[in-house]
DNA sequence: TGAACATATGAGCAAATGTTCAAGTGTTCA
DNA sequence: TGAACACTTGAACATTTGCTCATATGTTCA
């Protein structure tokens, strides 16, 4: 019994000469990482929608303020989400286009659809 | 001190009744959670690239081969990757186009590059 | 059939995560 | 200034996660 085996050495090399360097790929993980939580989707679900401030984030969800605030913490500051400050209260918005384009099309992942769907 | 505060009660009926489902958004977590390791990302990172047996994909990584199964086992339950058997060797590859979009563009995200970028 | 290979699965465990409670900032307004 | 508001932060803890080891399954070929 070989714990190591079947290893096609060429396609591994061209896969290691292709492949995207170690720091992307340990950075793409940690935005997708918070991207998947129910939680945080929730929030960056209702972000997409309108900029909210921290208490109507909570209302929507259920977990508590604290809750959500440490969870904002943790998207801002991957630059999933930026503030804007207005009096006491701190307005949440997503940081760029990016975040949309990834929830339509794992939206679309889900659903089965095809790319360019139109359904 | 209260604990749950400012609440502008029309935006948060405006997002409650656009926002996505809840059961899409639990799917979607679950897709970008599976994406959000980085040993499941550099698999599929790998997969992108071309179609591996598991001997080749345990070759590119710093964990076992069965842990790389198991591994795989996750993603193809979601639908991510997809097998393939010859012989005695199991062929993954990506189930579909939305990973690599997916990964695209996530790693804009990180280069802060816009939507349309051709840097 | 049985031996060898390629992969899959189950148990178990250290480490990481999401949540809450309690206390701390920063802002406004009298 | 100080009281009230809106949010943030730190500690603590149950739950989940990713990994390895050992074992099981499925495939090929003599």
């Amino acid at each position: 019994m070989k714990t190591e085996c079947c290893v096609n050495q060429e396609n591994v090399d061209i896969v290691i000469n292709e492949l995207i360097p170690e720091d992307d790929i340990v950075d793409i993980a940690e935005i997708f990482k918070l991207l998947g939580d129910p939680s945080r989707m929730r929030i960056v679900a209702a972000l997409r929608i309108k900029e909210l401030c921290v208490g109507d984030i909570a209302a929507l969800m259920e977990i508590s303020l604290s809750g959500v605030s440490h969870q904002l913490r943790l998207l801002k500051r991957s630059r999933i989400v930026k503030t804007r400050r207005e009096g006491k209260m701190m307005y949440y918005s997503l940081d760029d286009e990016h975040i949309v384009t990834l929830i339509d099309v794992a939206l679309r992942h889900i659903k089965h659809e095809a790319r360019d769907s139109q359904g």
